[in-house]
Order: structure tokens, then sequence, then C-alpha cells
DNA sequence: TCGATGGGAGAACGATCGTTCTCCGTCATG
DNA sequence: CATGACGGAGAACGATCGTTCTCCCATCGA
């Protein structure tokens, strides 16, 4: 077996482990078990727990910008594009392991004591805000219709993570249409 | 000293550090020493960790419910109460202590393995929604409207904790002034 | 003054965590 | 066949956590 397919199957299943049930209440052990990994290849491959987060991390960054640029591009119009940025959500929020934002939840659990955490998930929402900046551009927008889009999907997957419901995904996008709409017209 | 009056500090201070550290960071005995109770009295006054974690929760959603109340009866019109909820999230967001919502945070942190937790959170979110929706349908908006303005509130409060900026509370009472001047608008 | 009561400080306990170490079987090489 | 390096399983270790227990002193009524 490849090095980096032992590295992969690990972050993968730490992901998955994480995002069920945070970060703190799985122990290396578990993960252990459940990658299927000897403990001493686990430190052989990663130093500490801490740098599995990071690499977790990394990975739903990732994860994420592939899947929300791959929506995007499916959209003609700018406009469209901005609308898909919702799709994404809604489609997201229906898969059963959706348990809210991985960054928002890793922030809230170790940003008060782990900066590297902390400024990773700042880094991610700053990349995101910076995306639907453009894409607003391209639309003709304003750079503050992008920071409203931005803070629309932010609580959309907030609230769909503590309602438990994929609602707050299409309730965004009519929102989403309306600021859209009111900033083009106001703005040509 | 009361024994209520005990009971207060020990939420109190714990609310302190649970929001300043996060709940599982925050040990008994640090607990102990910054409400300055001995062991016995804070087992004598609570059985166990999670019925403190409980106890500030409760705490939390009287404060947030008792001044968003009393900001959004400053308000003059009902249109104005609407907006007030998000004067009101500037004024939290300044403040220094500030680190995101404590529901959300103790959500993410707690909510896939304390279902009390969960719940709570839930059910916080549920009573704020219904708020915003009272206070949409004496605007004479549409219950969508109310949706909409609560994913803005949601997602202004995870973006200014993440970003560590408070302008996200100006940017989503810009957005949600459009969109109720377009609900209102549509629907007279 | 004396003895009982109650509360404070913190030691102790069992569990769990992240991390390291030990033992043992296996396989490649001469 | 012998030997030595390697990897897996899990025991072990030190730290920390939530919780309980022990000791001691201070107070108060008789």
């Amino acid at each position: 077996m490849e090095v980096s397919e032992i590295r992969t199957r690990i972050v993968a299943t730490a992901d998955e482990l994480y995002n069920a049930k945070g970060i703190q209440s799985v122990g290396m052990d578990e993960l252990r078990t459940a990658a299927g990994v000897s403990l001493k290849r686990l430190y052989q491959e990663f130093p500490s727990k801490s740098s599995i987060v990071m690499a977790v991390l990394e990975r739903r960054h990732e994860a994420w910008t592939d899947g929300l640029d791959a929506k995007v591009r499916e959209a003609a119009t700018p406009r469209g594009q901005l609308l898909a940025i919702f799709d994404y959500l809604s489609q997201w929020f229906c898969q059963d392991t959706f348990r809210g934002c991985g960054f928002i939840n890793s922030f809230a659990e170790l940003g008060a004591v782990s900066p590297e955490v902390a400024d990773y998930a700042r880094g991610h929402k700053a990349s995101f805000q910076e995306y639907v900046g453009r894409l607003t551009k391209e639309a003709g927008g304003p750079p503050v219709l992008a920071a409203q889009l931005s803070i629309l999907a932010e609580g959309a997957q907030t609230t769909a993570a503590i309602a438990g419901s994929p609602d707050a995904a299409g309730q965004a996008r009519q929102a989403a249409v309306v600021l859209i709409d009111a900033a083009l017209s106001t703005a040509s």
C-alpha cells in the first residue's frame, strides 16, 4: 500500500469522524481502529493529533472549493453563478452526513485555544468571500452585494445544521434573488 | 452569602469562561478558582458539569432574549423593529468579549454527543425565528421574510465571530433593508 | 471551656486522552 | 536454515478531567 494512500485514508476517516462527533470527542484510538491502521503507522504519518486536524481542514477546504466551483461552472450567466452557490448549499444540506460547516464547527470547538485552527478557518472564510466577490464583480454587482450573499450563505449553513432541515438553502436563495436584482437594477 | 447568589456567580463565571475558551477546555477546577467557590460547594449547587452547561445556556437565552427585546422596543415602527435586530447585533459584535453565538458554539462543540445541548440550541434558534416571525407579521411581511432575516442574523454572527470584525452587522442590516422593502412593496 | 457541626482546601480516585514503548510474529537475505 | 530488520497489536505512561473523600479549622450553643 502506498504511503500517500495511507495518509489519504487516515485523513478521510478523521474527516468523517470529526464531522460526525466533533474533534475533541474522537480519540486517536478510535481513529486508528476506524482507519484500520496501526498506531505506530499513524504517528509515522502524522506527528500529532493537531497535525491531523490541520490536514482534515485542508481536505475540507479543497472539497468545498472544488465542489462549489464545479457547481458554479454549470451556470450559464453570472447571475446564475451567484445563485448556484445556494444550489450547492442545498444539495450539501440534503446529505445525511451534513452537520454544519466544518470550519465553523472547528472554530467554535478549538478556535479559542488553537491559533492554527482559528487562522485556517479565517482564511477559508476569507477565500470564500473573495470567490463570491469575483462572481459578483463579473455579474456587475457592487462589493457590498458579495458580503451580503456571503452572510446569507453562512447563515444558511448554521440554520440548516441546528434546525436539522435543508429549508434554509431555498430561503437564502430567494433572498439572494431579491438582493441581486436590487443591486443590479440600481447599479446600472 | 445567599445560596442563589452563589449559583448566580457560578453560572456567570462559567458563562464567561465557556465563552472565552470553549466548554470542553474549561475544567471544574478552573471554574472553581475563578468563581471563588469551594469544590464541595460547587457540587452542592450543581450535580455535574453538564448541569452547569445547561444553566449557562439558560442564562444566555435569557440575556439574548431580554437584550434583543429591549433594543427592539426602542424602535417606533414595525419596520424599525425588524432593523433593530441588526443594531442589537452590531453593539454585541463590538464588545471585546464577543466570540460568536454561544448556542452555535455549544452546538458545534457538544451537539453531536449531548442531545440536551443540541435540543436546547435548536429551541433557542426556533424561539428567535418565531420572534422575528411576530415582528415580520406586525410589519405586514410574509413568513418567508422572517426566515430570510433570521438567516441573515445567523450569518452575521458567524461571519463576525470568525472574521473578528463587526462589519457583518452593518452589511446584514443593509441587506435586511432591501429584503424588507421588497417584501412589503410586493405584499401590499 | 468543650464538643459538635459545617464548610474550605485540596488530595485522591477512576476514567480517558495523546503519545511512546515493548513484545512478537513475519519476511527478506546470506 | 539462521539472522536481523520491520511492522502490527496493544500495553504502558504521564497528564488531565470530572467527581468524591479526607482532613482541618472556625464557629457556636451549653
